[in-house]
DNA sequence: TATTGTTATACTCTATAACTATA
DNA sequence: TATAGTTATAGAGTATAACAATA
């Protein structure tokens, strides 16, 4: 193998992505959540209204293990479940006024964040890496169900 | 915010070591074992009579779980673990002759794995990833105790 | 006292299957 | 018959704490 171990794009997009979300945990810990609550709260305020299963293709969750990710941010009042008047099987998400509230503060630690990130890249790395991960994900479509 | 969600690195980053990890799982699951054990057969080859804690920083696992990953491989019957004579706390690993006669076998399963990715990427961007997810691991020591 | 390997255990994540209510 | 949400549970992966042998 002319590969050092080093080198395998396998292993290092793992500490990588395990270093980033360590990072992301602690951004999102002090809230009492995690990376991906905050995901979902970004998601239901640009589209209010939207359905649980909208956030699981974002999120790659299946709908199964989204209600207690749900659930969380019901408990914590930040979403709300209202009824679809128009599809009683689902849900409508929608953020309370508290979610709302919150997100600005919630957008300053992801922002802190991405600064920590930023200060790692070259200028310009930041939008090269985006499309080389995006081109990545094609690997595999996750098929959430 | 001015990012849309399917851009935050985080994410991104998640869902593309999701995808490449699955194709690697895919590649070594007909030998009956998982990426972790070809990385840690390819390190006993290239340190041979290494101990046991020598993988778990190149591998990202601790020590207490590294003893079943190579337990696995003991099973198989692919690596050996010896007697250190100069410090008889540590194990010895070396490959067994089974083992060093999969190996090649392996390393085309990799290799095959290696150009799916290459298949997504232009000429050179290869090492454009290298060098970005090195940057990038840099955000967190992860300590293997 | 510190280190290597080991064991046992707990915890988190994710996956799966079955159920309900609606369509 | 299919879909949205829900529930319960199983499994994999990882983390933690304690122990024996050796240094």
């Amino acid at each position: 193998m002319q590969h050092s171990l080093s080198s395998q794009i396998g292993l290092l997009l793992r500490f990588a992505q395990a270093a980033v979300w360590g990072d992301l945990l602690d951004t999102f810990k002090p809230f009492g959540f995690r990376p991906q609550h905050y995901a979902a709260l970004k998601i239901v305020d640009s589209k209010p209204g939207c359905k649980q299963q909208d956030l699981g293709g974002a999120l790659g969750i299946s709908r199964s293990n989204l209600v207690m990710l749900i659930d969380e941010l019901v408990e914590q009042k930040l979403i709300e479940r209202r009824q679809n008047l128009e599809d009683r099987r689902s849900n409508a998400l929608h953020l309370s006024a508290r979610g709302r509230a919150l997100l600005p503060e919630l957008d300053r630690g992801q922002q802190a964040h991405e600064g920590r990130l930023a200060s790692l890249l070259e200028e310009g790395e930041q939008e090269i890496l985006v499309a080389l991960l995006r081109k990545l994900g094609k690997l595999r479509k996750l098929d959430v169900t």
